[in-house]
This record gives structure tokens, sequence and C-alpha cells, in this order.
DNA sequence: AGTGTAATGTTATATTATAACTATCACTGC
DNA sequence: GCAGTGATAGTTATAATATAACATTACACT
């Protein structure tokens, strides 16, 4: 890998970890365009992937958008829950949860390679008054 | 909703239960253009949106394909493993999984509301063969 | 039939993603 | 040093997915 190609993916990763909201691949181009006028979305998608492939970011398939992952040791397999209010990604981990799955499923014969899980929902902030219970 | 709309709904409905591979808007579309040469996109995102309100289809986000609910209780909450193999799609009911999801999440102030689940993985046909265990 | 509303048709375009090709760079062996 | 080779990045173009915006039609109700 390049030089450019790491710098791509480390400004990527920067913007991302800056807001806890996903952001579209073009977002992300319009943003590094103010740097560096003349890169094309193949740059963008090309250091999306690497990220991606390190597990330093998630994409959010419901919403063709990505985030920087919260956890240090980049877990392949977490809970990313989407607050339709405010947009906000929290990102979960429940280990028990993706093992029942896979046992789920192989009890029919299927062999799961990745997870996808993503909830949406109200996040506590913009949820109503924590009232009792 | 007019007749015309029931009638894509029932075409495209038809479409996806003759097969257990998922199709795009667009397949869908070549399709239907077959015997209605003259409809366009947005005639079939319409029925796809009313199908998939109705649970009788269920949008797979990691492929932005369509596949026919299994289910006749058009259940909101199935898992879909995507087999990457052969490309079939099964929906399988865990909702011990789904109310545990939720259960997680809630305990960080969220409340759930859509649970997406999509399992990339090889199914019982594709897989090296069934041997022990 | 006349009127208002909802459904559908139509055109255009926005958004997301990748194919295909070219240029550059880093490394190897000479 | 420098030609050859393979990997990385740049560039152009276009494919694939989805929706906005507006025009038209159908239908219910009077």
């Amino acid at each position: 890998m390049g030089k450019r190609g790491k710098q791509m993916q480390t400004e990527i990763l920067s913007i991302l970890r800056d807001s806890k909201s996903p952001h579209s691949a073009y977002t992300l181009l319009d943003r590094l365009q103010e740097t560096h006028p003349k890169i094309a979305p193949p740059t963008v998608y090309r250091a999306l992937a690497a990220l991606g492939e390190r597990g330093q970011i998630h994409r959010l398939e419901s919403l063709n958008a990505y985030v920087a992952c919260q956890s240090e040791a980049h877990h392949q397999t977490s809970v990313l829950s989407i607050c339709e209010d405010c947009g906000v990604v929290e990102e979960t981990f429940e280990p028990d949860i993706f093992s029942r799955l896979s046992a789920a499923l192989r009890k029919s014969g299927f062999s799961a390679q990745r997870h996808i899980i993503e909830v949406n929902g109200i996040c506590a902030s913009c949820g109503p008054a924590q009232a009792a219970v």
C-alpha cells in the first residue's frame, strides 16, 4: 500500500471518528475534496474497503453509510443501533447473540460467516423522558 | 389503492415466490416490462414499498434486493440467511434472539423498533459434505 | 355530470458504486 | 543507473439503485 492510500484512510477515519453519525461515501468525498480537490469516487471506495477489511469502520447496510468502529479490538461482530431521531449510531457487543444465531442456523445446515445486525429505534437522549420503569 | 397497483404487487410477489434467490428492483422491472412494456422504476418501487409494509416481502439491505416472505404470518422479525455460493435466501424465525437483542439495547436506554438481521454463509446444499458431527 | 382526493404515469435526476483503463511508484536483477 | 515487473493510485466513464417533482387518470361522493 502506498503513502497516498494510507493518508486517505487516515483522513476518512478521522472524519468518521469526529462524528457519531454515519457518513455516506459521497459525503466523505466532499469533505476530502476540501483539501484534495482532485480525488474521485474510486479513491474513497478503495479507502473504505481497506478500512473495512481491517475492522476499523463498519458499513451500515441499511443506510449505505459508514461509521468508525468504536472498539479498540475491532470486533467483526457488533450490533449497530441507529437512532431514527438524531441519527447517532452506537455499537454494542453481544457475542452471545452472535453465537446463538450461528447455532440456530447451523441446525438447518447453514454455516454462518458474517453477521449483519442493525437495529433502528430511539436512543436514550431522544426517547420519551426516562420515566418509571 | 387502484387496480393497477394491486396487479403490480401481485405480479412482483409471484415472481419473487417463484425463486428463492433475491431479485433487485431493476430485475423485477425487466421482468414486468415483458408484459407491461411501459412501466418505469417508480411503479416498481411503489409496489415494493406496499408489499414491504404488509410484510409480504423482505428487503435484503446488504444486497439491495428483495425476497418473498416465507411465512404465512408475515413476521417482521426474521433472520435472513444468504448463501454466498448459490445465492439462496432462507428465512428463520428466532423470536428469542430478537427479544434478547431488544433487552440488551434497552439497558443503555435504546428503544428498538426494527431489527435487521442478515447472515452471510454457506447453505446446507453448498457446504462441505455433511460429515461427522 | 362536477368536484376533490388519492393513485398512477412520466420525466428527469439524485445517489451509490464499480469497470476499465492509464499512470506512477517501488522493487528486482542486471 | 536503469529496464522490467507487479502493485498501487489516478482518471474517465458508466452502471446500478432510488426518488423528486410534476402531469394525468380514476374514483368516490354529491
